[in-house]
DNA sequence: TTGGTTTTACGAAACTATTCGTATATAATT
DNA sequence: AATTATATACGAATAGTTTCGTAAAACCAA
């Protein structure tokens, strides 16, 4: 049986997007990479990175004195259920409904529209 | 200048959705509402609804003892933060990337689906 | 009127998330 | 070797959210 892994929160989720994003990395690299969109303490982040190991968030290699740190779950599942959980508890649950919103807020060129437009098709040629 | 109203918790957008759904309400009424999905403690919610009003989420008519809230705040506004947040804190910003999440992870009839087709169309057009 | 019910007000407990101070160990520098 | 820099560990302070106990006021029913 596999122990359930928690959602992320807000801060955690910073640190995962750095690990996905640059692979693994040690805390010293995360924290610099947090500080650059604001200021954190060093040991903050030190504290934050080693709860995410605890929660099954982040795997570490303590091989040598520098810790290195990965992310333990993969964005895309990630992101895929904390999307479930935002269209739910913020459009009821309408997927569809978040799409439009999100589609008339937000600017697209054409080639992203295409690609949806195609995405589109594809489902619906499958029903 | 205008007060600037936070981001609603977990809890107070629960208590926006019954407002919006079902318009001005006593705490009794979406103490009721709130119970349907869950126990929550009478109190509690009052406390809630209470701190709304202070952040500027909710309004209330103190006229009569039993006093009448409601949202102070827009669905449509209140998701397109949220929808923001969401979209900068998880998918990095990209709202296409998360449009296309959402429309493979969740079932779509073919109306729906044929509605975003136009609305794109439309958008297309508009360029 | 008297007793039971419903409501608001208030404060604090419980819980979660974030931040940081301090101690200690290891490595690097001079 | 002695000093300085960098790392982890740990615990606790701080902050924000949610929950609820208790009291007082307003209302209702016998």
């Amino acid at each position: 049986m596999s122990k359930k892994i928690p959602k992320p929160t807000e801060s955690e989720l910073e640190i995962l997007m750095i690990l996905w994003e640059h692979g693994p990395a040690s805390v010293r690299f995360v924290n610099d990479k947090l500080n650059e969109e604001r200021e954190v303490g060093y040991t903050t982040t030190l504290k934050l990175m080693q709860i995410m190991v605890d929660k099954g968030l982040a795997k570490r290699d303590t091989a040598s004195r520098t810790h290195i740190y990965q992310a333990a779950v993969s964005e895309a599942d990630t992101q895929k259920q904390l999307l479930k959980k935002f269209v739910d508890s913020t459009f009821r649950g309408s997927a569809m409904k978040m799409v439009m919103q999100a589609l008339g807020n937000h600017q697209a060129s054409k080639e992203e529209l295409d690609e949806i437009k195609s995405l589109i098709d594809k489902m619906e040629k499958g029903k």
